[in-house]
DNA sequence: CTGAAAGCGCTAACAC
DNA sequence: GTGTTAGCGCTTTCAG
């Protein structure tokens, strides 16, 4: 990578400050000086460095650093996707990060990223060890938390709330004549939004005279299969129970697996729900009950969101994008 | 973000040449020196700054660039995980990107990613725009390209054969007693992986005297539900096939619910096969007959031989993580 | 419309 | 064990 403004600038016959204008598309140069410029930066094979640019200028950083719980959540795939094509259209560039769920994982990525003098940061989550905080207040970057809404964020926040969704579907429950719920959820003490879930849907069911019955929280990974054995765990302890609230779809989904597997009869026999809206949900033999999250819509709410007020814009500290119960026919 | 090297020195007494030494861990100075700055580092609040340390001597980028076809794929959302689990151990930051199977795309994004000089970059697929391949060659960067192999990689290629995964659930349907075979993919002419397994599956048919009967190929997302109502379609114009080959898992198990729907018993009726080895299919009623790929492996091995190269190892130009075909029980 | 000068924060190379 | 010097490629500022 050899070229640079000023070979540029020494075969053009100009300053690299012409060329530095032409290249960044501001104003101050004649349209022959401009074409000559192009014709030979093509020639040349230039390459901008950007870390230069960044490192002279520090507002021309077009990094933009991004954390999610797990690179393998389809749900955070969508946001993913949204962020990026976003991010893409409007000239910037990802870096990403997965936090496991861990605050202290969380704040090793953000030391890291932060180095790189991103313009900005997105976290998913509103839980951060003290340290971060102080490391994100002091670095006055932008920052918007996604996912779960916080009363007093950072910066911005983009999201929606667990707590109202665990409610929802509780009253949907209880709506549907169930009486005896229980509760499959993974990651313990980890999650700290499926907490949240499994709170609010406490909360509904105890207002309704009908408290939770039984909660089996595993130490797994949310998948199919933790939903699959995990009901089987759970329903050794409680045969009695009329329902089953799952931390996500795709347990609800293999929860209903290892129904069809012995012969439970879904909804007569057991109520099935998941949560996240996940694409199969809706094209299963009898059609998942479940919550639908904007996932997409979060990503690309929460880049343009963040490119606005680096522009200068003023942003609403916090944006609600409303989850919806699709009430399916498994309860 | 006010603390730099200077701040340090002026405060602890010494050079900044020194504090840097301290900060990398590099060697030439007393215990006492280093407690000393340490501390003061961490008293002002010293956040390091990448940019102006790349800048400076180029191959202190700890920097690498990955692009995937989509990131709402499932399969590379586990790619994803191994190279990012990989290099955070390693060290090193990830930028990512999606070409969402377009390979101008992904021209524009290396450009863009190029000019943060990055320490390597991690590609997708083994097709790229000629100025793709200029590019890299040009920049002289660490690549490996991932997911599929390729005789000649630009430089290191860890994957494997699309067309022999093809092949082989050829010959299972074959040995399986099917004559009648359909395929049923998606986004047509834009994945080049999934054309090279329509490939070889068409091959091994052909050679087996049963040639391919019906393909149909949707210009839409493979997911559950393109394989749900993609059954359907291509049902409706070859009623007589007794075996479809899915483009990959979701599709496949859309398919499956299509069946059930219609009374169409698998594998009596019609066998269904997928590719990709996602965890619902092992979990379904009837375990889904499908290739497993090594994805975790894949990125894991990807991140590490690009540091390992990085380091001056030598690394072979290709290596073959091998799939395996799982007969289940719908096929 | 164009150019010259200064400096961003760090590290390599070399001196002491 | 420690310091000095120079320079990475760009943009900002100020002069023409």
């Amino acid at each position: 990578m050899k070229a640079s403004l000023e070979d540029i600038a020494r075969v053009a016959g100009v300053s690299k400050m012409t060329v530095s204008r032409v290249l960044r598309g501001a104003s101050g140069f004649s349209d022959e000086t401009r074409d000559r410029v192009l014709q030979i930066a093509q020639n040349l094979g230039y390459v901008p460095n950007r870390l230069a640019a960044a490192f002279g200028a520090d507002q021309a950083s077009t990094l933009v650093g991004m954390c999610v719980p797990r690179l393998t959540s389809g749900l955070f795939g969508h946001v993913l996707d949204g962020v990026d094509r976003a991010l893409t259209r409007l000239g910037f560039q990802l870096m990403i990060g997965a936090n496991n769920h861990s605050l202290a994982e969380e704040e090793a990525w953000i030391r890291q990223v932060v180095s790189w003098r991103p313009a900005g940061l997105i976290l998913s989550g509103r839980t951060h060890t003290p340290a971060t905080v102080d490391l994100l207040r002091l670095s006055a970057l932008p920052v918007v938390e996604i996912w779960d809404l916080t009363t007093r964020p950072i910066d911005l926040a983009i999201g929606f709330s667990h707590v109202d969704c665990g409610v929802e579907m509780g009253q949907h429950l209880i709506r549907r004549g169930r009486r005896r719920i229980g509760y499959l959820g993974a990651l313990a003490r980890a999650d700290v939004m499926g907490a949240a879930r499994l709170q609010g849907l406490q909360q509904a069911l105890q207002q309704a005279g009908h408290p939770l019955e039984a909660v089996e929280i595993l130490h797994d990974a949310p998948g199919f299969y933790a939903g699959y054995y995990g009901l089987e765990m759970l329903l050794a302890r409680a045969p009695e129970l009329d329902a089953v609230a799952f931390h996500n779809d795709e347990m609800a989904i293999g929860g209903l697996a290892w129904c069809q597997k012995c012969g439970l009869r879904v909804p007569e026999d057991i109520g099935i729900a998941g949560w996240g809206g996940m694409e199969a949900a809706s094209i299963l033999p009898r059609r998942l009950t479940t919550t639908q999250v904007p996932t997409t819509a979060i990503g690309k709410a929460a880049a343009e969101a963040l490119v606005a007020r680096l522009q200068g814009a003023n942003i609403p500290e916090v944006t609600v994008l409303p989850t919806r119960l699709i009430p399916g026919e498994t309860v």
